[in-house]
DNA sequence: TTGTAGGCGTTATCAT
DNA sequence: ATGATAACGCCTACAA
């Protein structure tokens, strides 16, 4: 009825407890005869190692470090401090300790210092948030030679040296927005699509979500729309608005590739613009204000807490279970609008 | 640096292991010194116990049954399985046993006979689909008297026994599928609220999602559409949908309140029946096919594996680690359409 | 009232 | 090559 042990096993072998546990563990040492005892045992039994005595055994402590952006610089990372506190309460009872490292996402160089001095760190795994291509390259790499396992999130890279990642497909995540708009707008209209903020160049998130959208609609012609894309500095940010919305461009719908939506959204509402359809990312207070103002008309939710927290997750399981981290973990895209949004924050 | 163990407050505070568990645990039979002597360190380190440790010690197997309808009946339930053979896959090395019952949803003296079948069990604690609200009742009741815990899923019943839920607000589903409707039909036309197959006056997540549909069109009055309800059993469905639909009604969308909403779909396809906007809930296979389609513009995500899962998760971390199980647990309401629907089955 | 001893299942070490 | 033993941290039983 009970589990069988190895001590079980031993038993009924006929030999000690350490025999069996090196047959089990593939160790050597053993002679055929033991080993064909120990063998037959463990095909009649169903032998499953007990998790927490194992990890009980293994009384290293393990030390995790997440590296992220800070979210004073912008709001978006905000939930991730949550999942990591959710983390922390988590797996502080099993060893497992929990740093977060800050950035400014605005200055590489806060990257790059922030990397080595958690390289100085030396803990047992990184989560990292990889803002910049490059620098990450060559920090991902030094972490290894450490042999200090890396997990990344948010920005999936296509780096070598590791493949764990958790995070969206930013393809699909524009496909999705260009389906919502379109299920809005009239024909032979214009869409926007509205970077804000970043260097388009340098990011690759925004591009995969362009690309996806405008996949969308390319697939779609019949419905005649056209695309243009336009890359807005926050200075100046109204004028270049103006130029967007009161020329006669007739505009029917935007897509902002960040969780900088709410600054069209308040541009719209003090200019009293009405009837464009507005979709972005991500539920700040400033999105959802403007998400129940029906100012925004969707936002997709990339659940930043629950990338960290998984990330985490699958840290812990394997060091303390053995567990396999999984390449690649691609979460639910959510489409929120004002009425299923309460469902997604309460919890 | 490492975590402080029994052993090491019990060298700080000058006494033994025992008296140390004594104190932390209350049991009595201590000395006010040496309560004193000990809290005085308890309260200058920060103790947490090592729940591996005692989860190790207590080597008591946990027994969980789940109580849910044959998916056969209901392909609804399908996804339970799933929930089902993912926790088992996960807790059996902790010494945690979970299996599966099933019962005929339509068929009262199944469920009640399933239910006696499992008390008879004796099982440390029971996850159930509580379909049948008075038996239900009796049944939660003996389970309790036999110290049985009991928790609910998918079906949320107010019953003083056991609170215990994991679910969905179902009033606000309703309302979140009239908003999508809303958002696609014409002003001054006929929606359609279709229950299928269940008896409507029995089955209280129908109604819950009817009240809420009416809700929102209710506090929308200016676009003045008109909801009808209509309940319909499987036989005979195509006259009633002939009815329906071949009628001058109007009718403009279709809210389905349960997963057979593939029904309509088929009959709309086999009709040619275009321009009916058409929403309903859950992955089925039959139901994937019309929303890719395009018959079938939204489906609501109920997430039954994920209700099970977590129902078990609840169960297994209150048995092994103490955690307090949450009364209410519910799941977030997510809106599918044929874009994002990939990213949802893929995980 | 207090301390000690032993065991949960696994693994590492040390004799044999 | 093999078996005995101790240890991880917690808890319980028993002895003092």
């Amino acid at each position: 009825m009970k589990t069988p042990t190895i001590k079980d096993i031993a038993k009924l072998a006929g030999v000690s407890k350490g025999t069996v546990d090196r047959v089990i563990h593939k160790r050597g040492k053993v002679s055929k005869k033991a080993f064909e005892k120990v063998n037959t045992v463990l095909n009649e039994i169903n032998y499953t190692p007990n998790l927490l005595a194992r990890s009980l055994k293994n009384t290293k402590k393990y030390h995790i470090c997440v590296v992220l952006p800070d979210f004073k610089e912008d709001l978006f990372w905000f939930p991730c401090n949550e999942g990591i506190t959710e983390a922390v309460n988590e797996f502080t009872s099993f060893g497992v300790f929990i740093e977060p490292f800050f950035f400014n996402p605005t200055d590489i160089q806060s990257f790059i210092a922030v990397n080595k001095k958690v390289l100085k760190i030396a803990p047992d795994a990184v989560l990292l948030a990889p803002l910049f291509y490059k620098e990450t390259l060559q920090i991902v790499e030094k972490y290894v030679d450490n042999n200090i396992i890396v997990s990344k999130f948010n920005n999936q890279l296509e780096i070598d040296a590791t493949k764990n990642f958790v995070g969206q497909d930013l393809f699909k995540s524009g496909r999705i927005a260009a389906s919502l708009l379109h299920m809005l707008i009239d024909k032979n209209s214009t869409v926007a699509i509205v970077h804000i903020d970043e260097d388009f160049n340098n990011s690759i998130p925004m591009q995969e979500k362009e690309k996806g959208f405008r996949n969308y609609f390319d697939q779609n012609k019949k419905t005649n729309h056209t695309i243009e894309t336009f890359n807005f500095h926050q200075n100046n940010l109204t004028n270049k608005l103006d130029n967007l919305f009161k020329t006669s461009k007739n505009v029917s719908g935007v897509f902002v590739t960040t969780s900088k939506v709410y600054k069209i959204a308040a541009y719209l509402k003090k200019n009293k613009i009405e009837g464009i359809k507005v979709i972005g990312y991500d539920l700040l207070n400033e999105n959802i204000k403007h998400l129940n103002d029906h100012i925004i008309d969707f936002l997709i939710h990339q659940n930043p807490k629950k990338q960290v927290y998984l990330g985490l997750t699958y840290l812990v399981e394997y060091f303390l279970f053995g567990k396999e981290i999984p390449e690649k973990s691609l979460l639910p895209i959510d489409i929120i609008t004002s009425e299923n949004l309460e469902t997604y924050t309460v919890v």
